[in-house]
DNA sequence: CTGTTAGCGCGTTCAC
DNA sequence: GTGAACGCGCTAACAG
């Protein structure tokens, strides 16, 4: 059996509380009792229960989730597992709020910060808009002592606990890798298509593709970047005039979340096959395209498990302890027909 | 604060002990009582506190992880995160013991198997050879209520409750989806190394792998298949001669474990930029392979992920719980150079 | 069939 | 400084 907190205190020679004032480093406590309370700790090797620890602490943490609204579909899965972390509250003790604000804005998103500061949660996580205002609400939060995680997009130079995302300047470059194999066999341009410059993830990901088609396919032509806003319909206009424009156009490089007008017009323009397509994030929309050929890979960010690991170390930020930095890295997919993870409900 | 067993006997007019009887659906309580419970429980939204309920019932779990000895990195990362869930024993309540045996060995299988068995455990993992005896072992542990999962290479027919690993026929397709695309550039045939055909994930990727060329890239040739008995000596010898018998060798899937004779085989030839490399499995020398460009492509199970839900699963079928199996599938993960995880410690 | 009571391992008043 | 005693939410004897 493990050991308890009475073996120790029946070891030290003293009572549970002087053990328990010594487990949580507590004051009234002599060096020479402590040292005796901490020798037998170690000689029985004693390992706390933190569920029989939390039961009688009566332990939660109120964690508030601010995320986009909006019909983006990757950031309504990300919601989705949100809820589904808010169903297992009842055995992880959290207790989650979600706030909705309006996408790339950065006044509503300063309010929410607020409205989140003034619920006194344990911890915040928030999709960041990159943005200095943005920040100060940031440091405002963690000079109450309330953790600050931000999910998908990172808002550095925040002072943010941690960022729950991925690398989207190793993302970009494995599409680069991608584009520049799977086009291989074929001449022609490459054209990338982008949501918006204003957020940091989009800018990350076009950086890291540029800088690597440029080092290791330099006799590859890259046009100039298109900005689709993220507009289904705009992108398609958009993606629907390129391609007359340049009628042997090897691929597309679709680093933004508006994929369904890119889908539209190549599907529309038969180009499908002969255009190497590369998306980011696996959605229903996406994962047909990948399935029907029009869409060669999928990059992805797995939003359950951004959406855990920010619990996680919120969790562990409330209780001031340290983070294990790798374990909590988040890693980029690469999703092609072939290894498809079945669709959730 | 959310309602308690103390809550639910209060309002139906009963025990605790009736409320704890309902709850666990244990005999010895009259249908009318049952309903005003079953009532109570409802309207109050009444959630069992599992922690709490674990710690009244000192509840463990005694499990036995078989896994194959021998130097087979992979092998060896697996048991890493094997002892990594040891170390989590405490807070999980569970009780590992590993158990070692000859790779490739059903005798010995067999012989691990019932010393498993007769250690008693809530449960069994194992790292399946696929023959007759073997499933006869498992079947078993199972008639006598022991949970039993295969892990990495699975066991059709055994009755196991579980398979914690990925879908090897998937697994060649996305290797050969992959080979066709980078190698779309040049001609030359491919070849196939593989280590056993004596092991279903060996067969299983092979047989993805020459569907997925036949179906999408019928004009390349595919070389007969090489056995390397995962040795890296033998592997190394075969490549060689491999490469000085088809000098315009325009691709090499490897399906097996022994990476490192390929790695130095194409190293040693100066041919390794030249051919196109796709292997399982990242471990510390196909990492590096990767980094170097010496190995194109890495196709990944996620050992930890794999280790983590077997135990979940494991845990579950003991407690004759339903597991939701798409969310214990296993993903089949690709990694190029540009999309490396961090290494862990 | 049902109720009483004593824990599980830990944290937290209070006295001493 | 230190200790005794009670309670967290639940289960498991044992009575009745």
């Amino acid at each position: 059996m493990r050991p308890t907190v009475h073996d120790i205190a029946a070891k030290a020679g003293v009572s549970l509380a002087t053990v328990d004032r010594v487990l949580n480093n507590r004051p009234g406590v002599r060096s020479v009792t402590r040292d005796k309370v901490e020798r037998a700790i170690v000689t029985l090797g004693y390992v706390r229960d933190v569920a029989a620890a939390n039961l009688a602490k009566g332990r939660n943490y109120p964690f508030v989730f601010i995320l986009p609204a909006g019909d983006n579909s990757f950031m309504r899965g990300l919601e989705g597992e949100v809820r589904a972390a808010m169903a297992r509250s009842a055995s992880e003790r959290t207790q989650i709020t979600i706030l909705p604000v309006p996408a790339f804005d950065a006044q509503a998103l300063v309010q929410a910060l607020s409205d989140a500061h003034q619920r006194r949660p344990a911890g915040v996580a928030v999709v960041a808009v990159d943005a200095p205002e943005v920040a100060g609400s940031v440091k405002q939060l963690r000079a109450d002592g309330i953790a600050v995680v931000t999910l998908v997009s990172d808002l550095p130079g925040s002072g943010r606990d941690h960022f729950a995302g991925v690398d989207n300047i190793a993302a970009g470059r494995t599409a680069g890798t991608l584009m520049g194999r799977f086009t291989g066999g074929r001449a022609g341009p490459i054209a990338v298509l982008a949501g918006s410059m204003l957020v940091r993830d989009h800018r990350d990901r076009l950086e890291g593709f540029t800088a690597l088609m440029t080092e290791e396919f330099p006799a590859r032509r890259l046009l100039p970047v298109i900005e689709g806003q993220d507009d289904p319909v705009l992108v398609e206009k958009l993606v629907h005039a390129l391609i007359e424009r340049e009628p042997d156009l090897a691929g597309i490089y679709s680093l933004g979340a508006g994929n369904r007008g890119l889908i539209a017009a190549l599907d529309k323009t038969g180009k499908s096959k002969m255009v190497c397509a590369i998306a980011h994030e696996l959605t229903s929309h996406s994962r047909a395209a990948l399935r029907s050929g029009t869409i060669d890979a999928v990059l992805n960010q797995d939003a359950g498990h951004e959406v855990r690991s920010a619990i996680r170390v919120l969790k562990a930020k409330a209780d001031g302890l340290a983070v294990i930095e790798a374990q909590e890295r988040i890693r980029i997919d690469i999703f092609l027909k072939d290894n498809l993870p079945i669709e959730q409900a």
